[in-house]
DNA sequence: CGTCGTTATGAGTACGTTAACAACTTGAAG
DNA sequence: CTTCAAGTTGTTAACGTACTCATAACGACG
């Protein structure tokens, strides 16, 4: 595309040296008054002043930016916008990032490439960014391997520790505790799990902390079911379990539109909840959706993520240089689809 | 802040003639390499190449943008991530962005202060941006009198037309239409509303249209119900409604979270859905939280709207100059929580 | 009357990039 | 040998900003 003309016929946007030309002053002091700098004669001030509005001065953000070497703003990627976890990212961040009076530059992947950190970092890196942020919702092929481009914060949110960049996320397998600890608290042994796609990061960890909270009691952990996330997913495997499990007492669905699904399925069954069956979730996600939502479940602090993701991608604060590994834990929201169990 | 060295003793980011003079050649070569022009020798590039990898070169977006007027890069502002109608709105312009090979540049104005189209513009002004997008959920006290910024295309997300500014919208008055003529040929009547918060424009409009239909058939529309868009005021509207109104035959509720609170609320008021009374909503948003999802809606193509709305924000293609205001229309969903009103 | 500090303003410079143009090399054609 | 074209590389300028330093005017003070 052709360069806009330079003089003052054409259509390009005006500059300081624009201002000054008309309010007879020198390009310098254009920018003290542009910036609010105190040693500027109030009559100058109020002649610039006017010029500016007279021709519709805007800051060049390129020029700034070029002279100061930073953008304020921070660099986001991921892959789907849709998914509940990135929605939430993205408002944790946005509100940590307004905070600090910082924009967000959203880059979404394609849905249909294979996605790769170094992928994602090349083109993150070529936008207006003090900092980066990738979230990782399906295992990178080349997590172990990468590096972090230097001279530029990087965070990833997952829940995978990295020995060279920070990695921050909701503690997807501390949430399945609580969630276990209080099943076990109301007497329930036999405890069915229905998972979101294995390739899911959180799933996997979420998955890992049922498992592990079941044979820390030597109790055998069933065969894990596995959705795709969806209420109709959870449908299906709740009618399985109602089906094909007459020992179970309860039901650990890994997101809470499967619990709604399993929920719904297990009374069509005939099966009362919780009263013979117990559910719970995760997300704290349907109080939109469902009238009285009576679902047991975690509920993450999104906000506080946010936080933490953006404040480790752009060091300010003096957080610099260490690379840790972060999980903000989940508070557990006893409602009454879980009951104690009767003998 | 004090700049970073200008040598190469510090952490400066590294620039093109950086590598310029670790490969032995001019500055200008090494910009050649970095775009891929032909006209450089094979060996020259290969050195080139070396250069920056060791350097580990990343391309200024500053000194780009500086040189060639352009960001690549669209602004986006709404006032709260979360709202189901900016979630779609910002996939939809994801979408769009990326076949472009455009980033979006993501500000959320505070939920609290007062919202203006000047505020709004002024703070994506100062931004790397081509184009400006403002999702207008709720009307702006300076709609009328707005004038966008000269120079950069203003597209504002919202039914209402405007005189200066290309507008661009799902068509929220159209899809009540599509639902009422549904509910017409069923033979239903009695239609009652169950809105959003009044001061939502799309609230308005889809209001609007429910009102209109009825007085197009000379039937007198009885009071509209206000909610908030969440399950929980359609279960408290429908419940109302069940108790004191026995000549309704069929609910339009202006989006699916509330009919499906309108269902639980008139099933457990003894009333069979779609028997006794149908129930229509609007979005097509409970797939992914309600197994076997049966409410009849509108669905509208947000990635079609974000397409518009990012085309006119940035006009390429010589979508240019003119001020329109577009309302892409929704597609009716018919299920089974309608069905043909008995006598 | 000179020295000094204060205030207001301007001049010069550097940030990193790319377009336009100039310059140089090489090889082939006349 | 001269001329010309093609290929390769370097030089210069410009984009808009803000820092540093210099300059000028002015009053206060010794």
């Amino acid at each position: 595309m052709a360069r806009r003309p330079s003089n003052d016929t054409g259509t390009r946007p005006v500059s300081m040296a624009d201002v000054a030309r008309a309010a007879g002053v020198s390009q310098q002091t254009v920018s003290r008054v542009a910036n609010g700098l105190p040693n500027v004669n109030e009559q100058t001030r109020q002649r610039v002043q006017a010029a500016m509005q007279e021709l519709g001065f805007r800051p060049s953000y390129a020029g700034r930016s070029l002279r100061d070497g930073r953008y304020h703003s921070v660099g986001l990627c991921v892959n789907d916008v849709t998914k509940f976890g990135n929605l939430s990212m993205i408002d944790g961040i946005a509100s940590a990032a307004r905070e600090h009076n910082c924009a967000i530059t959203l880059v979404e992947m394609s849905k249909t490439e294979e996605f790769s950190l170094a992928e994602a970092t090349r083109r993150m890196a070529a936008l207006p960014v003090d900092g980066i942020i990738i979230g990782m919702s399906r295992m990178a092929p080349d997590f172990e391997t990468f590096d972090p481009l230097p001279g530029i914060g990087t965070v990833i949110v997952t829940m995978y520790a990295h020995p060279r960049v920070t990695t921050v996320d909701s503690d997807h397998y501390g949430c399945s505790l609580l969630l276990m600890d209080h099943l076990f608290e109301l007497g329930h042994e036999q405890i069915r799990y229905i998972g979101g796609p294995s390739f899911s990061v959180d799933e996997q960890f979420r998955r890992a902390g049922w498992r592990d909270a079941l044979e820390r009691k030597h109790i055998e952990p069933a065969e894990p079911l596995e959705g795709d996330w969806s209420a109709n997913s959870g449908y299906e495997a709740g009618r399985y379990l109602a089906e094909h499990d007459r020992t179970m007492t309860a039901i650990y669905a890994a997101n809470d539109q499967m619990a709604n699904g399993a929920i719904a399925a297990l009374r069509d069954s005939g099966l009362r909840v919780p009263e013979d069956v117990s559910v719970v979730g995760v997300d704290d996600s349907l109080d939109d959706f469902v009238a009285h939502n009576e679902l047991t479940t975690v509920r993450f602090d999104l906000h506080q993520r946010g936080r933490e993701v953006f404040e480790h991608a752009v060091p300010e604060a003096g957080t610099a240089g260490k690379t840790v590994a972060i999980r903000i834990p989940g508070q557990l929201i006893i409602r009454h689809s879980t009951a104690i169990l009767r003998a």
